[in-house]
DNA sequence: TCCTAAATAATAGTATTACTATCATAAATA
DNA sequence: TATTTATGATAGTAATACTATTATTTAGGA
């Protein structure tokens, strides 16, 4: 018997659970990676096969299209996310101390998993950063919605918003700030590797160090009563 | 003779000027709906020549790929937005008023360009909302950034940035402000039509002006002294 | 340990996509 | 009117996004 911790994500993202073979394992693995390399426009079931010596059809088992392999990754991502938000700020009293180590992890998503050896959640980081947005950015979403195929990014909203709430009762939209604090990461990491007129975070050398610092300053003059 | 305004925009989005040809205008007005009907996944050129009565090789004239025509509807409309913002804020003297005013110009985009006939800014802007940010998404940012491709989307940034940095000189992050005022819009108008639970915006009959509450609501708490 | 079911590999095939090329014709311009 | 230039009509190709079939390997249960 082997005791190993699995992520929980939604049935309908896979046709065949991803975790449970070595074959799927792979999968997760080499689809981070190679979508990083190729970026998803690019990527394709086939390349991923000769990565990982299997066969295209052998890929379609575990995922129905290339685009649920993407959600399911991203799904992924938030649901890590959300646990590493929880467990860090357990013993946490104070919101604003939470708030903190939300931005953190959000931000750094440096921490690895060390019960799960083959998802390297810091290439995982850089594919949601890339490519996060496209998972609902579709004509299916209302469809892929009504599915719950968002609901890991939904909780994960909710917990940040909680602790919003907590740092200040008044402030009328914590869902909102909580998913831009999200959206406004990943943009601003982004935008200093590639675009950086559209950001002020200048010092290459530092992006996340930096992103952290401006999303502390927009959330104290935010949330401040 | 005859007198057309024309938006100008860097000549290598495309291989043959749209805007000099009734065919290039019309792939210019019915690039805009089809991949607002399609998404921009399912959108092709031999479908659009279908729908315009002409043919795919006519339309590769025009335009290298559809990534390229996407961003140039993009560039459309970042470039008719800070036109937008300038005149309409060329007599406002307090940038407090100016950055109401820009807020307004970003979120409704209600405007119409009376004088070119073939684009539904209203479209446009739905489409920036669904598919805009896939125009910088790409394993080619870099090289098309070194092209000069996002220079709209820069001098919209530079444009507000103004106005936030004449509202609170201190303020650390003008760019960051100014470019994630723009993101929030376009992820919130979203949201509240597909994912309400990652925003608070919940009347589905008044969206943009809840949106538009919103982020006058997050300056004014960002940008006080 | 053998048996059986399940998973995977190997291979082939199809419709669509994303183009490129060629040639005829229509329209604009000199 | 001659001649560029733009467009249309048509054909063709490699890659993508799948589906189907059969053989082989692997794993778990009796």
């Amino acid at each position: 018997m082997s005791v190993s911790i699995k992520i929980l994500l939604n049935d309908g993202l896979y046709l065949r659970d991803p975790q449970d073979s070595e074959l799927g394992r792979n999968i997760i693995k080499h689809s981070i990676l190679l979508i990083n390399d190729l970026g998803f426009e690019r990527f394709t079931f086939k390349k991923l096969a000769a990565k990982i010596g299997s066969t295209e059809a052998s890929i379609y088992r575990y995922f129905e299209n290339k685009h649920l392999l993407l959600t399911y990754l991203v799904s992924w991502y938030w649901e890590w996310i959300d646990y590493l938000i929880k467990t860090t700020s357990l013993n946490v009293v104070e919101p604003q101390a939470k708030l903190r180590i939300i931005i953190k992890a959000i931000v750094s998503a440096s921490v690895e998993n060390p019960s799960i050896t083959f998802v390297n959640e810091s290439k995982l980081h850089d594919l949601i950063i890339a490519e996060g947005a496209k998972v609902y950015h579709t004509k299916e979403v209302d469809q892929e919605n009504s599915k719950g195929f968002f609901k890991n990014y939904k909780s994960l909203i909710a917990t940040i918003s909680e602790v919003v709430i907590e740092i200040n009762p008044e402030f009328k939209y914590p869902h909102a700030f909580a998913s831009n604090l999200f959206e406004m990461s990943n943009n601003h990491i982004y935008f200093a590797k590639h675009l950086p007129r559209l950001t002020d975070i200048n010092d290459e050398a530092h992006i996340l160090e930096e992103v952290e610092t401006m999303l502390n300053y927009f959330a104290d003059k935010l949330l401040k009563g």
